[in-house]
RNA sequence: GGAGAGAUGGCCGAGUCGGUCGAAGGCGCUCGCCUGCUAAGCGAGUAUACGCCUUUAAAGCGUAUCGAGGGUUCGAAUCCCUCUCUCUCCGCCA
């Protein structure tokens, strides 16, 4: 949510940075009349409560000293507190109108974020590693782990429906150590706190990290319940912070957090329908940062190298590539894709991305710090990137360490979490 | 699922028959004083949001907030209703 008081005094410039979004910037005038007017009936509101308090303070002291009210008095309030009761209505549908259409807009790309009309547009900022070359026609993984008897999609949909994935054997083995493996490279070598939260929030936490009101769509919400389940780690660990004042010393906050993460998909049809790249479960390590506005940037980029150390210690090649401003999240201000290189589908994927959301989600969370210098209140600033998604690296190991009989080779920061196990096949 | 108790500021905790209650008291914290040092002691301060004023900020003025929403009343932390959450006991259960 962007600050109604920038918006305020600053039209042009929200004008200019949105319209690089591209698409539609509606409700940016309707947003400016209707403060003024919320304000108009803001001012009227306070100054009939301010004369209301004036009269009670009076009878108060007079009632102290045993003095009699006269009964004309108590009539002349009760017209004020009529029109203070009108007022209040009046004001509510204002601060709902503009509330509502505040939640729409999206936030503000920054600075550093290159322009640009699509994913087209979107710099590669770093390439590490090299294509692996194979002297033979690299299969897709879905094709290697129902050969190996470790990935059965026939069974998940009898079980469940399409979309989802029945891992089993050293192939359960396999999702569950790179999961263990990257929570311990984030939580012993980069200084993230793990947590486990709930699977399912309420609509609030929801709000708070912008996936409502806008996006009701992409999500599984829980039958006769205020719950959802989760999209993404994101919205739990962020909303650990709502409504909270966190001093200055101990930003940034720093979590790691391994969940099961639920999409409807909804307007994916067709797409990826085989193997594990879209699945409405998924498994993901997010890292989620709080870090004063001045090192959010900073702090966006360290996040970045976070991630990208797990596919450095697998020895996977990617490419980073930066969001032009077309291409951006709603909350996002900037955001980083790490892609993968996967073989057998002769491209790069996206395995994680990694983003700063400013105040923008703070805002909407109401997550505040207070600097101990000025003693001054002031909103964090609000980060996370997958590090990384499970079930696409898994997608990765297989494809990148796939042998020519079939097999896969497992690597060697991998085997101490598989038993000692260096290949499976 | 059944029965009961409760929700007040960073924390603990008081609020009498509704009336200067943003809210006593304590703890914590900040600043100052005092003291060889530390501790103790003394003094002062210590919420957030919005609006107005203002070039900005500060100051100032005003308004709101005692779980949430609604009601009664000139006036509600205090009375009434609804909801949410927490706790205790019983049942069930991993």
């Amino acid at each position: 949510m962007l600050d109604i008081k920038f918006v305020r005094d600053n039209p042009e410039t929200i004008q200019q940075k949105l319209a690089t979004r591209g698409g539609e910037i509606a409700g940016l005038d309707e947003l400016l009349s209707l403060d003024g007017q919320r304000r108009e009936v803001l001012q009227r509101l306070e100054k009939q409560r301010a004369e209301r308090n004036r009269a009670s303070d009076e009878i108060a002291a007079a009632k102290k000293q045993k003095q009699d009210v006269p009964p004309e008095r108590f009539a002349g309030l009760k017209q004020v507190s009529n029109d203070i009761k009108t007022l209040e209505e009046e004001l509510k549908k204002f601060e709902a109108a503009q509330e509502a259409l505040l939640m729409t807009i999206p936030n503000l790309p920054g600075d550093t974020t290159p322009v640009g009309n699509s994913a087209d547009d979107n710099p590669v900022v770093r390439t590490w590693g090299e294509k692996p070359q194979f002297a033979f026609e690299p299969k897709q993984h879905f094709d290697i782990g129902e050969k190996l008897d470790i990935l059965d999609f026939e069974r998940a949909v009898k079980i469940t429906g399409a979309r989802f994935s029945l891992y089993k054997g050293a192939g359960a083995r396999l999702e569950r150590a790179l999961i263990n493996f990257m929570l311990d490279l984030h939580t012993t070598q980069h200084g993230y706190t793990e947590v486990l939260p709930p699977l399912m929030v309420n609509s609030q936490s929801m709000t708070g990290t912008g996936q409502l009101p806008k996006f009701k769509e992409d999500l599984f919400k829980v039958e006769n319940t205020d719950y959802y389940l989760i999209p993404t780690a994101e919205v739990p660990v962020t909303n650990i912070h709502a409504g909270e004042i966190l001093t200055d010393e101990e930003l940034p906050v720093k979590y790691v957090s391994y969940t099961p993460c639920f999409r409807s998909e909804a307007g994916s049809y067709g797409k990826d329908t085989r193997g594990l790249i879209r699945q409405h479960q998924f498994n993901k390590v997010e890292l989620v940062k709080f870090a004063k506005p001045e090192t959010s940037y900073d702090e966006l980029e360290a996040l970045l190298l976070n991630a990208e150390e797990v596919l450095r210690r697998l020895n996977i090649h990617y490419r980073v590539s930066c969001l032009c401003t077309g291409d951006l999240g709603f909350s996002s201000a900037k955001t980083y894709d790490i892609e993968v290189w996967l073989p057998g589908q002769n491209l790069y994927r996206e395995i994680s991305s990694c983003s700063c959301f400013t105040d923008f989600q703070a805002r909407r969370a109401g997550i505040r710090y207070r600097r101990s210098d000025t003693k001054k209140v002031e909103f964090v600033h609000t980060l996370n990137g997958s590090g990384l998604a499970v079930g696409r690296t898994f997608v990765a190991v297989v494809e990148n360490y796939q042998q020519p009989d079939g097999s896969i080779i497992i690597p060697e920061v991998l085997q101490p979490y598989m038993g000692g196990l260096k290949k499976i096949g």
